[in-house]
DNA sequence: TGCAAAATAGAACGATCGTTCTTTTTTAAT
DNA sequence: ATTAAAAAAGAACGATCGTTCTATTTTGCA
């Protein structure tokens, strides 16, 4: 979640000590632009998304909006990018204030439940975009995919920092209990957003702290990381929620 | 995962003895350009599927295709269908030769895992199609949306089976163990198919292990449903296995 | 205020799409 | 073999797409 030099915001305000001030009102509008593709992406899909539609949205013509990019793949890549930016503040960054562990992991994924379709309208890009460009090539499934695989990195790296504060056991691996929890995103994903079906968050929610559960230790006094391997959970909660104990 | 007499086959043969005998033609081109359309849909999905790619690969022309079934829409049903009976068939009704219990549950998550995407080319169009008709209305989405519910009731009966066994702690709700399985399938379809990470399958597989750890009972002996609540598994291979207590 | 550059609009292109209509070929029962 | 029906082809339609090219408007600094 931290190799973002690529598309870094130097574009967008060129430094005004900089000599030569440029014209900034069509950065005004790029953005402008963005969000409402952006916002269409979220509901038909990224490979959906078509200049006309953005144009009508933003009350440009077509060819106005098609000259800040120069080309449809240009603006799908544009839009991967503004996502990542805001999943990564709404989802990543907010679940940094929280102490590293198992608090942290449980923001992440809470901040991810809200983020990726427990709302209503439009859908992650992320789940869409994979779909869409499963068996394609080229610069836009490579942006969605390098912009997933950052998210991945931080959340097993989140896991393992849990592991490493003696809060979840270090016998299992990371990338097994990631894929878990991405399974969780992607069920409920599917659920709410395809079937209607308005439990699925509460179920995302339960197979969480199953998962937590599963390999729940005592929290770290890191003398006690030898000793406790495996007593079960107290620092978490357990399932069918009788009593609650939320997880620290 | 029985409630298929809405499309049956009465259609393709009408009973050789009933009068007057129906040209057959039709229905054996008919069946070809079904099985072009799937192979079709399932690399480009439903939404992408289009007359006349598959008047190329049927080497007919687009009306000749058209013909066959009236609108685009129409055909995207027949091939929903079509992909419906596969997947019962070999799926469903495959591991329905398994004893009930675990076994058959292990099956059904087995063949689910080859069929929906651990084979490189061809994506599972429950998912792909989840996507694409998210935010939308009419026949296709109400075709798709049945044949999930359909295949979800015989997954959660299956579960259901294995605690009526006394196999699976009767504790959890069958809905909450279904969903978690469902997420491990999108998790698999997910990394393997858009992220080409091979080592998908075995996470996948662990994870299976863990929900079936985590609710598993000594096999039945009917008198002994009641007895041994939680003293984990030994019907199940447990993933990991240095010493994992199992949860619960 | 003037003026070059940037931003936007407008029209048109080739391509592809689903669909309709008409014509030709093929089928299968008499 | 005849023949009517079914199947398939062919051409054309309106619509939408991304893109290009050319005008027009707007911007921001001199």
């Amino acid at each position: 979640m931290t190799d973002r030099k690529t598309h870094s915001k130097v574009e967008s305000v060129p430094a005004p000590e900089a000599g030569r001030r440029v014209l900034i009102k069509g950065q005004q509008t790029k953005a402008v632009i963005i969000e409402a593709a952006l916002g269409l992406a979220s509901q038909i899909g990224l490979d959906g998304l078509s200049i006309g539609a953005v144009a009508e949205v933003t009350g440009m013509s077509k060819s106005g909006v098609f000259a800040h990019f120069g080309s449809r793949e240009e603006l799908q890549i544009s839009v991967i990018r503004e996502y990542h930016d805001r999943f990564e503040a709404e989802v990543f960054y907010a679940a940094m204030q929280k102490p590293r562990g198992v608090p942290r992991l449980q923001a992440m994924f809470d901040n991810w439940m809200v983020q990726t379709s427990a709302e209503i309208d439009s859908g992650c890009i992320y789940i869409s975009g994979a779909v869409e460009f499963d068996d394609r090539t080229g610069p836009v499934r490579d942006a969605l995919a390098s912009s997933v695989a950052t998210w991945q990195t931080a959340l097993r790296r989140a896991v393992e920092l849990a592991q490493a504060a003696g809060q979840l056991s270090r016998e299992a691996d990371a990338h097994q209990i990631a894929f878990e929890i991405h399974g969780l995103i992607l069920a409920l994903h599917y659920e709410a957003r395809f079937l209607r079906n308005p439990g699925a968050s509460e179920l995302a929610r339960r197979g969480f702290l199953h998962i937590l559960a599963r390999h729940a230790m005592e929290p770290t006094t890191p003398s006690s990381v030898k000793t406790g391997a495996a007593k079960s959970a107290k620092l978490v909660a357990v399932p069918k929620p009788r009593r609650k104990t939320t997880s620290d």
